[in-house]
DNA sequence: GATGGTCATGGAACCGGTTCCATGACCGCC
DNA sequence: GGCGGTCATGGAACCGGTTCCATGACCATC
């Protein structure tokens, strides 16, 4: 039993398709009476007009533009978002935003698979996720162009983020020109769920640095668990109860690094006289409460990101644009080791 | 001159409309002669295909949801949006979400027009916006259903959201529970650039509140301005300097709040033994940097606001929902006047 | 009673793709 | 040489609306 069209209506209320297109459209062109007739037989088929047929008719042209992101929980998507909004809006706004959340990993593959096979955006820009080979395949094919807004990797296409490694390093450097030796890191299990690799990238700059400066890792001192406040806590907790504990904590992310400083303090020390927390992303919370953090330029990126799709698909070409560099940003949760 | 069709495209290359169409899916079906002659034509034209027309050729049947929110700036926006988000997921995924974010309050009504015109959604989502009655009935017109998802008012439209009146009175009875007498507060101008009387509202019931307990509104300690975490400390700084400066701050929102806890902290006083702080909303961050607040279930909001109007699209109907009851959330900011 | 205007109405043509069916070329095999 | 099968191809029909044009009813006017 398929969908009523509007001539099953109009053959119902026996009338033309033309009078009930005029009904839909409050015409005033039609009587009380036969108005009334068409009303009666949509109700009874439960007609419910075809946005696709109706726009394909009126010629209404309307592009869209996709951006798929994980569910939105990390303030970290929700400042590329922004971004991602402000080049839209600075743009001539010719497309509309679609906004696609994963809400599970498994489902991730099967979206992306939907959205090349419904070919409803032009373009997709993929925040903080990754695409395989056979996605990318799937997408081009469907002639969706899209960009990537996340960590740079081995990538075979285009993206827009921060080096990770190179922040990682960066964080871990800058503890050990404090004069920190003992620094441990907390972060993401590798691979995360969504198989992405900062954590596993931020952790090869940690190790790095380390070495450079002839301290070797220490595994008690890498905490690896789910993303996220609480977790970070109770991994940070247990960094304290070693007999050598760490004087400085690289978190892979602010929101870890927030989970850190409430352990820390929770084990009745102080931040950063006792121990020294340094997170990642510069998200505006660490604004607040003074996190000293790596700034990864969270909504540039979105913003560089989405203006780059929109030239691809004005079918300019030209390069991936760059993000300036990563920096460290002092705060008040960084100061020499004790003693 | 109007963009190419298949039909030119077909003409050009010499070719048929079937042949040009197989060229576009990647059919197998087609000589490698052909396929070139094709494509040559297509980049020839620059044709690209109509995605409308594909669409209801091949009777892809996808269904949208807008959702129109201020800016992307405001955490509380955000917290909506993740409700949102929680409701769509929680559903048949039947649906796409098309946002639609308003960067400047000039051009809100002309969206709203063209949303109603295009026909692109079959409901509308409104966060923290309010609809005059013209653009009400344009919607309607066109056959969208909407909810807003904002304070409750005077509501001739349904809209799932707290009693601001409410909720300011309830900040202002728990400040004076604790002892206080000289209430401040601090709020966005009435009315805010989006005419939305959310500061009025909460005002309001702090002013009722103080007159319930015999205590005239000293228009000192109201202050006004754009919402911000800058020009809360700015107002609050002033409110430090007065003769008989205030012993508590009721601010408008957690955002403001943080403003407010700023300026005092930089006056060189101590939050909550010399000022108390309460905010509203009760954001994320609010969490983190443990401040007082009212809670109003922002998320949740945003959840029953899409959960509602997707009922509606199904014609359910039904009672709009509520939230539950708002309440004040006791942290670490606020504490009975010194002395 | 013929003329002309207004108005509600039916229905064909159209929007721009996809798909299916008929056609004819070409090949191999009996 | 006739037959059946495969394969590339053209083009009509279709998706489900909107719009325009022709039609005929009805009324007022001369």
């Amino acid at each position: 039993m398929r969908k009523p069209t509007i001539r099953d209506v109009a053959k119902e209320a026996g009338v033309g398709v033309g009078t009930v297109s005029r009904v839909l459209n409050n015409s005033q062109q039609v009587s009380t009476e036969t108005r009334e007739k068409v009303l009666a037989a949509i109700a009874k088929l439960g007609f419910r007009p075809n946005r696709i047929a109706q726009r394909l008719s009126r010629g209404t042209r309307v592009q869209n533009i996709g951006v798929i992101l994980p569910f939105i929980t990390s303030p970290s998507f929700v400042e590329r978002l922004r971004g991602v909004q402000m080049a839209l809006s600075e743009d001539d706004n010719e497309y509309e935003l679609i906004l696609y959340n994963v809400s599970s990993p498994e489902r991730y593959q099967a979206q992306l698979a939907t959205i090349a096979q419904q070919r409803l955006v032009e373009g997709l820009l993929v925040i903080s996720l990754d695409v395989s080979q056979e996605h990318r395949e799937m997408l081009t094919q469907a002639g969706i162009a899209f960009v990537g807004v996340r960590g740079l990797g081995s990538n075979s296409w285009p993206c827009v983020g921060p080096d990770n490694v190179a922040g990682g390093k960066l964080a871990t450097e800058y503890l050990l020109s404090l004069g920190h030796t003992r620094i441990a890191y907390v972060g993401d299990d590798f691979p995360d769920e969504y198989s992405f690799p900062t954590s596993q990238d931020r952790f090869t700059g940690y190790a790095s640095a380390l070495e450079e400066h002839g301290i070797e890792v220490n595994l008690d001192y890498v905490r690896l668990g789910r993303y996220g406040r609480d977790e970070a806590k109770r991994l940070t907790a247990e960094l304290l109860e070693l007999a050598d504990p760490p004087t400085a904590i690289f978190a892979m992310s602010d929101v870890q690094a927030l989970g850190c400083i409430s352990a820390i303090r929770e084990a009745g020390l102080r931040v950063p006289e006792d121990v020294s927390v340094i997170g990642f992303d510069d998200i505006e919370i660490s604004y607040y409460v003074g996190l000293t953090t790596v700034r990864q330029h969270l909504v540039e990126s979105g913003r560089l990101g989405m203006r780059y799709l929109l030239q691809l698909l004005r079918e300019d070409g030209g390069d991936v644009p760059r993000l300036p560099p990563l920096e460290v940003i002092e705060r008040q949760t960084t100061a020499p080791p004790p003693g």
